[in-house]
RNA sequence: CGCGGGGUAGAGCAGUCCGGUAGCUCGUCAGGCUCAUAACCUGAAGGUCGCAGGUUCAAAUCCUGCCCCCGCAACCA
């Protein structure tokens, strides 16, 4: 089986903030699901380096393009490298392989007549790189987003023939039993779409002439191929297109193309427009998240008011920040968050829920059983009722990437361990049956297992501790392949007695809020 | 009539597609427990689910109309 996931490629432009580690970790952690899941997962990820707004801020910092953009792409991969991501490759437009694909698929619409060449003449945006029509302008005559004098232009550009697509990509769209269904996800973003494909598509442009930091057209080298036609490709290229037509075939086409909503657009009309033209297959999936507001505004630099990955990693750790980040607003939508917001939620269900059953459970282990697994008569009762939970409700809301949900049966499953423990009140039975206390602690550590599985693919790191701390053996990933292939507990568990447990500091140690209040204060 | 989203306890949100005792986190109050990270467990108070109609045995949920908030209208994840 196997699985093709992206991420848009970042624009070199900006380091990473929290609205690219969102998409990128939210993609890693349905990767890693898939892997869990015996699927061969290709996922890929990049940095989109083209276009004037890149050469001139080169030029500011008295720079090459080329050296600013490794600079830059270096630094996203060192976010990633933090956070966990796993990425299957990395993929940068001003890459050689690139400059192949891209030259490659212009070259095929250019012969199949599907771009043209018309002289227009317009105001300009260098910032935006585009034109704007007049009624777009502001009461000042300026560009509406840089507040700039857009420059008078006339240009002979080539253009795309979209709305030679409008039809197909509207079928492909709305009916979900079309061959070449593209399921726009969520439903409201889908509706948008539809919306304004109704609407009807202008032919696109497709090339700039006095953009020089680009890819030439093959058919006319003095013009570079817009940024974004040239980005989009970026998702063929990172599979072998053109020359690997073994590694291409086998993942294309794409599983889920993941992005927020702002780009939506391209990857449900204009990329699928592209692929048509050049006669290859179409994503099978397109979903767009939410934007994050930080207490109620926008995130932008203007604000001051972005928040860094690195940021959040150094306040809560790698584990804690991927978890934090995909789930604490619901996924899809837009949401509010606020650093109060965050270390509450660290606290409720990761220092409180997760870490503190953990910690119980490993001090009772040392305490009546010298850190050994004890020995018993298995009593899988809770286990089972653990293990049936998530696959009831973890699983589903996996697939549907509705990963708060899935978070949320996480943290519903600690609880009911935690639950079962004050039921159990082992610590008064210590005093009373040793048989009885063995059996109660050895369910826990069978539970936690369990849980350590489930939370492989948002908390790697923090999986694998647990399964260490609780004595489980073999490396958890394969034991979690297998698990999750036929969902069979060994005769055992996984915590086999006798076994050496660990009793080491706590996974997710409490955040004072006033902390939090007092810092950002300071800010 | 441009398109879309939202209006549910003090706060933040889920539930709305597939009608059937209104749920979660935080906060508040009262109890319990003492293995644990002042944690954990139990219980309570608190909501006419924006407004008005309609369909139905039954509506937060379906239909109609209205009010208010917020995005988007082509390149900030």
């Amino acid at each position: 089986m196997i699985f093709y996931i992206t991420t848009p490629i970042y624009y070199v432009n900006d380091i990473a903030h929290i609205g690219h580690s969102y998409t990128t970790i939210a993609a890693d952690i349905i990767a890693r699901w898939k892997r869990l899941n015996n699927f061969d997962v290709f996922f890929l990820t990049g940095t989109d380096e083209h276009g004037a707004k890149i050469a001139a801020a080169a030029k500011e910092k008295g720079k090459t393009p080329q050296d600013l953009c490794d600079e830059m792409s270096a630094k996203f991969k060192e976010v990633w490298k933090l956070l966990n991501i796993s990425y299957t490759d990395f993929i940068r437009t001003t890459e050689q392989r690139h400059f192949t694909a891209v030259e490659k698929i212009i070259q095929i619409l250019f012969n199949k007549r599907f771009i043209f060449k018309k002289k227009y003449e317009g105001l300009y945006c260098v910032g935006c790189e585009r034109f704007y029509p007049q009624k777009d302008i502001d009461e000042n005559g300026c560009c509406p987003f840089h507040k700039t004098k857009p420059i008078l232009q006339s240009e002979e550009n080539y253009f795309f023939k979209l709305s030679a697509f409008q039809d197909s990509i509207l079928k492909r769209i709305t009916n979900p039993n079309h061959k070449e269904h593209i399921e726009i996800q969520p439903e409201e973003r889908k509706n948008e779409i539809i919306g304004k494909l109704k609407n009807g598509l202008e032919d696109i442009s497709l090339s700039r002439s006095i953009v020089e930091w680009g890819i030439p057209l093959p058919f006319d080298k003095k013009q570079t191929v817009y940024v974004w036609v040239d980005a989009l490709i970026n998702y063929i290229t990172g599979i072998g297109y053109p020359e690997n037509t073994t590694k291409f075939q086998k993942y294309w086409p794409a599983d889920v193309h993941l992005m927020a909503k702002d780009i939506l657009w391209f990857h449900a009309v204009i990329w699928p427009a592209i692929l048509m033209g050049a006669e290859l297959p179409l994503p099978k999936q397109v979903y767009a998240h939410g934007f994050f507001t930080l207490n109620g505004d926008k995130m932008s630099k203007s604000l001051g008011n972005v928040i860094s990955p690195q940021e959040l990693v150094n306040k809560y750790g790698v584990d804690a920040s991927r978890y934090l980040t995909v789930t604490i607003t619901p996924f899809g939508s837009d949401g509010d968050i606020s650093w109060q917001g965050l270390t509450l939620k660290y606290n409720t269900d990761l220092a409180n829920n997760l870490g503190n059953l953990v910690s119980r459970t490993i001090k009772m282990a040392d305490k009546y059983f010298n850190l050994k697994v004890p020995q018993t008569n298995f009593d899988l009762d809770l286990v089972k009722k653990v293990a049936g939970f998530l696959k009831e409700n973890f699983i589903v809301n996996m697939n549907n990437m509705q990963l708060h949900k899935a978070s949320q049966a996480l943290q519903n499953a600690i609880a009911l361990v935690n639950k079962q423990i004050e039921c159990d009140a082992p610590w008064k039975t210590a005093k009373t049956d040793a048989d009885k206390l063995a059996s109660y602690i050895y369910s826990y550590l069978q539970a936690a297992d369990i849980i350590a599985l489930y939370l492989l693919p948002f908390m790697p790191g923090t999986a694998e501790k647990i399964w260490h701390i609780m004595g489980a053996s073999g490396n958890i990933n394969e034991i979690a392949k297998k698990y999750f292939a036929d969902f069979i507990i060994p005769k055992n568990g996984f915590s086999i007695s006798k076994s050496q447990l660990q009793n080491t500091e706590s996974l997710f140690p409490r955040i004072s809020l006033t902390v939090v209040f007092n810092k950002k204060r300071l800010k």
